[in-house]
DNA sequence: CTAGTTGCAAATCATTTGCACTTGC
DNA sequence: GCAAGTGCAAATGATTTGCAACTAG
């Protein structure tokens, strides 16, 4: 059994063909943002069948059972990254689009300290950095 | 001379009567975080005459001097901010919507170094903790 | 079999833009 | 007076939804 098949089932979703292609693409990509659209021409460039709705349909359901989470970025549009192993943040470069990630843990310290100051109960968060990349730097000189 | 008049002239912006009135709603709101619908209203409500489009090319403009500060939460539209006094970031009440603000030094420390460790140039960030605020706490008892 | 899923087209929502008219300086 | 600014309606782009056909279990 194909270890996206084991996934679904895990998250209670039923096995169909676009979920699975779907997570293949999510899963396989270099890149680990992708907007629906990216992953819809993905699936067109793959010959399959699927519509740009039910890809929608898929990420939200996918987002739902947290097999994947969505962010909105400073772009007008949303991305989805599907949640692997640990919690991490990004850094986006303002010139490329290219997304790093990173984790500081003494940041998400700080976030819990600073949630409960205010008396919230804290249930998620989001932090990017915007920032030109190593690269655009080069490319500037 | 009214206060708004001033920060436009500082800006270098042309004294408009929508300009006016926008920045007059934003600065007298008790939400600090106004979408363009949200002013829009405000201004019909005070029977203004000024379109939802020059509410967008206004706010972009205020954007562009740095008057305001457009933030992209998680909800699917913008939600707009006057750049008062100093920098802080955001804590969002997912139950309510409510909007409080913080500043911790240590964090933004913290991430003038990932930046940094990434070889990153930092131009901005955004920092959003999500959870249930102490009003949101008390209603579900 | 049948509830859940999909594809397609049409609908919706936030935001932007074209253009003729108006206004600030 | 004239460039910049505005209102309105139409265009756009991202995302959602209605509905009839399809498929996994």
């Amino acid at each position: 059994m194909p270890s996206e098949t084991k996934e679904l089932k895990d998250a209670g979703l039923k096995i169909t063909l676009p979920r699975v292609k779907i997570l293949q693409i999510m899963e396989s990509s270099v890149k680990h943002h992708l907007s629906a659209e990216d992953i819809y021409k993905q699936l067109l460039g793959n010959g399959e069948e699927i519509g740009l709705a039910t890809v929608y349909r898929v990420l939200t359901q996918f987002e739902s059972v947290n097999l994947v989470q969505r962010h909105f970025f400073e772009e007008g549009h949303s991305v989805f990254e599907i949640k692997r192993a640990g919690h991490h943040d990004h850094i986006v470069c303002v010139k490329c689009g290219a997304i790093d990630e990173f984790h500081n843990e003494e940041i998400e310290v700080r976030q819990r300290e600073v949630a409960s100051q205010h008396g919230y109960t804290l249930t998620g968060h989001q932090l990017n950095l915007y920032g030109v990349c190593p690269n655009c730097h080069v490319d500037v000189g």
